[in-house]
DNA sequence: TTGCATTAGCGAAGAACTTCGCTAAATTGA
DNA sequence: TCAATTTAGCGAAGTTCTTCGCTAATGCAA
C-alpha cells in the first residue's frame, strides 16, 4: 500500500533541512521564519514538522537549552547524494552519464565548478584512453 | 494542505513511463507484466494507474484498437530533464556543479559518456579561460 | 449462441504527508 | 507574583497516492 522507493526527505522536510544547512543549528523560531519567507505557513506546522523529523531521525535537538536547538543528523552532502542517487536510479537507470549531460545543458555552472568537473573527468579517464 | 513542488511523475507513474520508454507504445497487459517483474502488483492496479495518468495527461491511448494501446505524451528526455531540474532546484539551489560532481563520484559512467561530457565541457568553457 | 477469458472501469480503503487549532509548559517583565 | 508572551505538543482533518475487489464490457472458441 505505501510507495516511496527508498525514503528520502519529503519536500517540506527538505525545506527545513536547507535552512539548517545554511544557518547551522537553530531554534524553531528561526527555522520557521526562514521557511515562511518562501511559503506561508503556521508556526505550529513547523514545530510539528520538526517533531516528525525528530522521530525519523532526520534532525536531533538540544533540550538542555531554551528554546531547543535543532540540527541535522546527516551532513548536507550525504543527504544530497542520497537524493541524487535515488533520482539517478529511478529516472536514469543508475548511470550518471545522461543525467550529467542534461544537467550541464540545463543551467549554467560557474567557471570554478566547470574546472572542478574537468579535473574529476581527468581523474576518471586517467589510465584508459581512447 | 497539499504539497508537491512542481508536480513531477510519482514513483509508480515513473515505473510505467520507464516501461513505455523501453518498449514503446504497449497495451496494459504488457505494461503490467513488465512492472510486476520489479514489484508484485495486481493487474487492476496497473489499469487504474494508467487511467490516472491519462487524466493527468502523462499518457494517451489509442482506443481504436483492442486492447487499447498506451503511449507517453512527453519524450523521455523531456520528462527526465523535468525531474532532474526539480531535484537540482530543490536540493542544490538550482546550479548543476555540486550535483554533477557528486553524480560522477557516485557511479561509474561509460568511457563514451565521459568523452561526451568532456566535449560538452569544452563547449561550455570555450572563450572564457582561467 | 453461449460460456469462458481477457480487458476496462469505478469506488472505496489504507498510507504517508502536511496543516493547524487548541492546550500546556516555560519564560519574561512589570 | 502574576499576567502576557513565547515555546512545545497533540490529535484530528484534508490531500495525494496507491491498491484492489467487484462489476461490466469485449473478444474468442466450441
Amino acid at each position: 500500500m505505501p510507495w516511496q522507493s527508498s525514503s528520502q526527505p519529503t519536500d517540506a522536510e527538505l525545506q527545513i533541512l536547507r535552512v539548517l544547512w545554511e544557518n547551522g543549528p537553530s531554534p524553531v523560531r528561526v527555522i520557521h521564519e526562514a521557511v515562511s519567507r518562501n511559503k506561508e505557513t503556521n508556526y505550529s506546522t513547523t514545530v510539528k514538522m520538526l517533531s516528525v523529523m525528530l522521530d525519523k531521525a532526520l534532525v536531533r535537538r538540544d533540550e538542555s537549552v531554551r528554546p531547543h536547538i535543532y540540527r541535522t543528523v546527516k551532513k548536507q552532502e550525504t543527504t544530497q547524494k542520497g537524493m541524487m542517487r535515488d533520482l539517478m536510479d529511478r529516472v536514469y537507470g543508475g548511470t550518471p552519464g545522461r543525467m550529467v549531460i542534461q544537467a550541464l545543458s540545463s543551467r549554467k555552472a560557474s567557471p570554478e565548478e566547470l574546472d572542478e568537473i574537468r579535473k574529476m573527468l581527468d581523474q576518471l579517464q586517467k589510465g584508459g584512453k581512447s
